[in-house]
DNA sequence: GTCTATAACCGGATAGAC
DNA sequence: GTCTATCCGGTTATAGAC
């Protein structure tokens, strides 16, 4: 049985090279050509490889996208946690996060255009919208819910359950957002943020108060539909991953 | 002068023909079999021309789509004009342009996603928030301006002007969850209409209250950003239409 | 100069041999 | 696990007909 284990463990080795491979040379050049300009034969050729073996790793060219999310997303926390540590109002705290998303994937601005194309089509199997069980997706909402966690301010349970969720959809609007933004140094982008954490601190405010209980309770209702409807979709994206 | 304006009437009459006859069929099949699975060549063939021809009426199959925007929302006025004489309340009217609304769409459905997918891309020149001066989108807001018009409510100067506009954008929210919709007969399309006009309803009064001017001033403000922020949008993208 | 057709290009994706 | 050969469909170049 060991000797099994260090066979496979051989062969995944190669692959993994191989496959690891590829993903740089395509992320790489992504970075300088951009996602449409960049071909597959492109990619292949540039990692010594044939056409045909980089789909044997990425089945299709999307799927080269995934990888994008994750090592983001895991360079933002990098940034994030420790900045978290100096902020202890939720604007604060928000805006630090907001802000800290925006620089980390600024380098990669020039085919993030092409992440949302696919993201935003129903059928893809990169939405994460409707990919609930996405790892990276769930870290992304519980960092969120450390964001409210470090805060000092009273939140109502039902408002304080939803609100990771919401400021999750919340930031994925802000990238699409930046993915249009063409200003100088996307500072178009940085006071949108700015405005937007100052509004909703004062929302969440205004929705905590006692007296917009039965406002806020339809709110939330609506909001856990959006929230079945979108987890059904996982269910029936299933069959084509 | 007569002479010639009948001599360029009769070929442009020709070229109009053949371009409303690549036009139909192109409707017809992406109605039958879906955006995706019909291809420029079966269009050609089933209007018994060749790819070239119709290549040099629609320069690209985007460009096909476009038309369907047209034609549904000449449809949905047909139907929403006596449907708003029998109802008087804001909420009454907003769901009958609502409802109507799925109901024209509804037998494009299977090709309604591709018109999403295109429609979400920055730099495509179909993106109906960015194309600010795109007849079919005025008209639509104009609908939901018309939509308050009738409706016996106190609304403030500021929220008024651009309600239209959010009423839009909500608009556009909804179509984007239709396309997502799989549940049978898209009731849950249907009931998610009926809940969020309930609460914009609410809100719309809520946001009126002079209690909440501050509030709504600032909310505004960002409203107005966002629209700047799309309106430069169509200024890039003119060169590449 | 308005229209139509044919052939080719290009790049994503797949089949099947080794 | 890797390759070569090929498919397929959007798009373009171009030649020539009316």
């Amino acid at each position: 049985m060991s000797a099994m284990r260090k066979k496979k463990s051989v062969k995944t080795q190669k692959g993994d090279q191989t496959k690891s491979l590829i993903l740089e040379t395509a992320l790489e050049m992504f970075h300088e050509r951009g996602y449409e300009q960049t071909t597959m034969r492109a990619i292949a050729e540039k990692a010594s490889l044939s056409l045909g073996n980089a789909y044997y790793y990425f089945s299709s060219k999307e799927h080269l996208i995934q990888a994008f999310y994750r090592r983001t997303h895991e360079q933002h926390l990098v940034a994030v946690i420790p900045a978290l540590e100096k902020q202890q109002t939720l604007k604060g705290r928000l805006l630090a996060v907001m802000r800290l998303k925006i620089e980390t994937i600024e380098p990669y601005y020039e085919f993030a255009g092409a992440l949302f194309k696919t993201a935003a089509n129903p059928g893809s199997p990169l939405n994460p919208f409707s990919d609930g069980s996405d790892p990276v997706r769930q870290q992304s909402i519980e960092l969120f819910a450390q964001v409210l966690d470090g805060a000092k301010v009273r939140i109502p349970k039902d408002l304080r359950a939803e609100l990771p969720y919401l400021l999750w959809v919340y930031h994925m609007g802000i990238i699409l957002f930046w993915i249009h933004d063409k200003s100088p140094k996307h500072r178009r982008t940085y006071r949108l943020v700015d405005h937007t954490v100052d509004l909703l601190d004062k929302l969440i405010s205004l929705a905590s108060n006692p007296f917009m209980r039965p406002i806020r309770k339809q709110a939330l209702k609506l909001v856990e539909e959006l929230k079945d409807a979108a987890a059904d979709l996982e269910t029936q994206n299933e069959g084509e991953k």
